[in-house]
RNA sequence: GCGAGAGUGGCGAAAUUGGCAAACGCACCAGACUUAGGAUCUGGCGGUGCACAACCUUGGGGGUUCGAGUCCCCCCUCUCGCACCA
């Protein structure tokens, strides 16, 4: 055994072994009990990063602990490979995206595969594979027989340089954040998925995923925004059309003294025709349009408006309330418009107090005595209903309901609930996407591509790629005979949203060469659903509701039966360098690469662990690494100085152990203890790390260690071996082998601790009087309560301390303390 | 503004969930070995005191308790998410 630990040596070593062993495949219909393991798979950017190193070895511990746990375990790894950053290298390096893409991903793979993760590489998959988006495409199929996918039209942010959609958080102070160019809105025709037919589940079952961070529970909860109230129609004076309004204030009803609509209401452009107001109205609707689109940034923009010049009737008093367009109304909530009660509600006070409109206090606060004309702002709270008509005196909580029953019973309103979550447009203009599969027929309108015609390729990326020009521009792609008709028609040139493909690869992994159908119904059963997931926080809201969204969908379409995708979810902190996130233009950023070649796989994987709690943001400190180095290196030499003591194969006879060996026999079956705890209840590996550490000081230096029993010592240093190994693969199987197991320490089953080897003998137990520390006893583990109140007070510096005061109580805590009360 | 989380030595962090605050590591200091040390080993290391003793110390202030980093109330600071959501 080489005395030097070689790091370079035993990972290549190990990693060849694993490559043409492959011990981590797993079969599609696992035998015993099964576990599936998950890390957000990555972007093929090009490089890993640090935080790729950190997720994935914090999904590999687990994978290997769970494996020595006796669970079969399915761990894959693939690419999210669509998307914009391909597209946008291409163009300025001239590369075709899918040969880029590929080049990446050939990169990124020998880069994973230096450091040692246990991946069934077999069900490798990437999302730009035809073989993976024909089964997105003929899921959309389904969809759109369901009513699940649909067509409409919406306001979308066009950049006339780019010539494409911009996604909100590419619009920087109105501007493309490529070309600097303004950004106009336009509308548009575009795909959306149903998910708020979902809402409603996917806002009840947070309450099943006990397993998740409240952080993201509580992110959903509120982007899912559910509200119940009322819906209630205002009749347009001399007019066949109604206001349809939503409030969560109905008992606020009698307090309305103003209507305010977006000015996108569909009502707003006739409203006022042939009045003195017109004029100002479309001139208003125009301007405000314009300040939406580049106010995004801006908060708190001034509540302005103007008169329609057309009244409306409150249906609970038959009062004539002028009807106001308004800026601060939005339309995609709610219906657009608004009852407005400025006594109690803030914008609308602001919008009353600048236009001089009416404020009326319909909720008396417990105690106060509210006068409109001296309000400084809103009263929002809860009191007794006044000026309410019939619901006069009644407290305002309770009279909600009793106000939408009176509007259910005389036909003008009804119980209603909105939700924020909006239809999800998956349709972009770029090339870098999956085609949706349908054709535009002059005569049949949209017509799906028959599912035998699947999948529907996109062009240029055969084995000579050819043109990556948006799909719009490709005439050879657009032109098609209508499946229907037969007529000449057109392609629909939108491609999905890469999120869509990330949706449900977790769902693929299960059967990933299946080739009839989307998944193969039996493996999907007997994996899903994901026991634990592994990512970013920053995928909170987006990837982990869509993914919740697919999963409900495909279980009603009959393809799995889960109704939730990822059981436990663990989101890791940032990886951070002095204090800040690594970046290319702070120049903080560590290669992951370098690192490896550097200290090796082990160490830069021990150290991620050790620094910090998975969850808790990393700060990188490169002597931390040197750290970890140093404890591998002294672990090395502890057994390649040792080696003798494998060769005794003798049990262990407790009651005969020297002082020494006992102290070491007892710390390593509590280090089990305290390792399998550590990392059973939340994978805190940095408090698992210094379990091993304290063993391995307990234990001793390399050269004096072997002054330790030898049955002891073994016993020792391969549990030593079995507790890191999760973490540090390489290291661990190469000493294993080295001290003459035939068998792999990856087969060898994770270590039982006897509850008795572990027991202390001797306790320190801790007197205080009236609750400071004031000495330490060292007794017997079984000693009485009484006897340890004897001792206690029979103590000399406890004896000093009294100087003769009589004890008022004496408080015995088994195991731990003695407090003395005076 | 609403929601979630956090605040402990010079630094990263522990604390069996109400029982010795600072485990483990980094940095630092001293010593040993050495031609040498950025290797290794031994010891020290929250603060005020001389090294004893004692006192102080978990963002601040109150409280409950024999006993509080941990539980309750008020306040401060920071991070993240949402944000004119009627």
């Amino acid at each position: 055994m080489n005395e030097r630990y070689d790091f370079k040596a035993i990972e290549q070593k190990w990693q060849k072994r694993w490559q043409e062993e492959e011990p981590d495949r797993v079969p599609d219909a696992p035998t015993g009990k099964k576990y599936y393991v998950l890390e957000m798979f990555p972007y093929p950017s090009g490089r890993i990063h640090m935080g790729h190193v950190r997720n994935y070895t914090i999904g590999d511990v687990i994978a290997r602990y769970k494996r020595m746990r006796g669970y079969e375990v399915l761990h894959p790894m693939g690419w999210d490979a669509f998307g914009l950053p391909a597209e946008n290298a291409a163009m300025q390096h001239g590369v075709h995206p899918v040969v880029w893409t590929h080049d990446n991903i050939d990169h990124m793979r020998t880069q994973l595969k230096a450091m040692g993760l246990s991946y069934d590489w077999q069900r490798e998959l990437a999302t730009c594979d035809p073989a993976y988006y024909r089964w997105e495409q003929q899921l959309f199929l389904r969809m759109l027989e369901q009513g699940l996918a649909y067509r409409r039209e919406t306001t979308v942010n066009w950049c006339e340089d780019c010539q494409t959609v911009l996604a909100r958080e590419q619009v920087i102070e109105g501007a493309c954040w490529r070309c600097d160019q303004p950004v106009l809105p336009r509308l548009m025709a575009g795909w959306f998925f149903n998910i708020t037919r979902y809402a409603e589940e996917l806002l009840r079952d947070l309450d099943t995923l006990s397993g998740w961070p409240e952080r993201v529970l509580a992110m959903q909860r509120n982007w899912i925004g559910k509200s119940t109230g009322l819906a209630c129609d205002f009749q347009v004076e001399n007019s066949e059309e109604q206001i349809t309004i939503f409030t969560t204030r109905p008992d606020t009803i009698f307090g309305v003294t103003f209507m305010s609509l977006a000015v996108e209401h569909p009502l707003l452009k006739s409203l006022s025709k042939g009045l003195p107001q017109h004029e100002a109205v479309q001139a208003f609707i125009q301007e405000t349009i314009i300040a939406k689109q580049r106010a995004s940034l801006e908060q708190e923009t001034e509540k302005r408006g103007v008169f329609t010049g057309r009244y409306c009737i409150n249906p609970y008093n038959g009062e004539r309330v002028p009807i106001y367009a308004a800026n601060f109304v939005l339309m995609e909530y709610g219906t657009g418009a608004v009852m407005a009660v400025p006594a109690h509600d803030q914008r609308d006070f602001e919008f009353a107090r600048a236009y001089d409109l009416p404020v009326r206090v319909v909720v008396q606060p417990e105690g106060e005595n509210l006068q409109a004309e001296t309000m400084q702002e809103a009263s929002i709270g809860p009191g007794l209903l006044v000026n309410s008509g019939s619901f006069t005196g009644m407290e305002s909580e309770a009279a909600q309901q009793l106000i939408i029953n009176h509007a259910e019973q005389q036909g003008f309103g009804r119980s209603h609930i909105t939700y924020k979550l909006r239809d999800w447009g998956v349709s972009r203009q770029r090339y870098w996407g999956a085609p949706i599969p349908v054709v535009h027929c002059a005569h049949c309108g949209i017509v799906p591509v028959p599912e035998e015609e699947l999948p529907v390729l996109l062009p240029g990326t055969g084995t000579a790629p050819g043109t990556h020009q948006p799909l719009h521009q490709q005439e050879d792609f657009l032109a098609v005979q209508c499946p229907a008709c037969g007529q000449p028609a057109r392609r629909e040139s939108d491609t999905f949203d890469t999120f869509v493909e990330s949706s449900w690869y977790f769902i693929r992994y299960t059967s990933p060469g299946h080739d009839t159908g989307l998944v193969d119904k039996a493996a999907a059963a007997s994996w899903l659903p994901v026991d634990q997931y592994i990512g970013g926080v920053e995928h909170a809201i987006l990837h982990l509701l869509y993914s919740r969204f697919f999963t409900k969908m495909l279980r009603d379409l009959g393809y799995i039966g889960v109704d939730e995708p990822f059981t436990n979810l663990l989101t890791q902190g940032m990886v951070l360098k002095d204090g800040f996130k690594m970046s290319k233009s702070k120049g903080n950023v560590e290669d992951p690469s370098t690192l490896i070649e550097q200290y090796g796989a082990d160490t830069v994987r021990l150290f991620s662990l050790f620094a910090a709690p998975p969850e808790r943001d990393l700060d990188w400190n490169p002597q931390g690494v040197e750290g970890a180095s140093r404890f591998l290196a002294r672990v090395y030499r502890l057994i390649a100085l040792n080696l003798g003591c494998f060769a005794d194969n003798s049990p262990i006879s407790p009651e005969n152990l020297d002082p020494d060996s006992r102290q070491v026999y007892r710390k390593t079956h509590q280090t089990i203890r305290r390792v399998s705890d550590s990392i059973e209840s939340n994978f805190h590996f940095n408090t698992a790390i210094a379990g091993v550490m304290e063993l391995v000081n307990t234990i001793g230096s390399p050269e004096e260690a072997g002054r330790c029993d030898a049955a002891v010592l073994r016993q020792s240093l391969e549990t030593v071996l079995m507790l890191l190994f999760p973490m540090v693969p390489h290291f661990c199987e190469e000493l294993w082998e080295a001290s003459g197991h035939g068998q792999r320490l990856a087969q060898t089953a994770w270590p039982q601790y006897s509850a008795e080897a572990a027991r202390e003998e001797e306790l320190t137990i801790v007197v205080q009087v009236n609750g400071k520390l004031r000495a330490k006893l060292q007794v017997p583990e079984d000693t009485d309560d009484d006897t340890l109140k004897k001792l206690a007070l029979q103590d000399e510096k406890i004896i000093q301390f009294l100087a003769g005061a009589q004890a008022k109580k004496i408080i015995v805590v088994r195991k731990k303390l003695v407090n003395i009360v005076l």
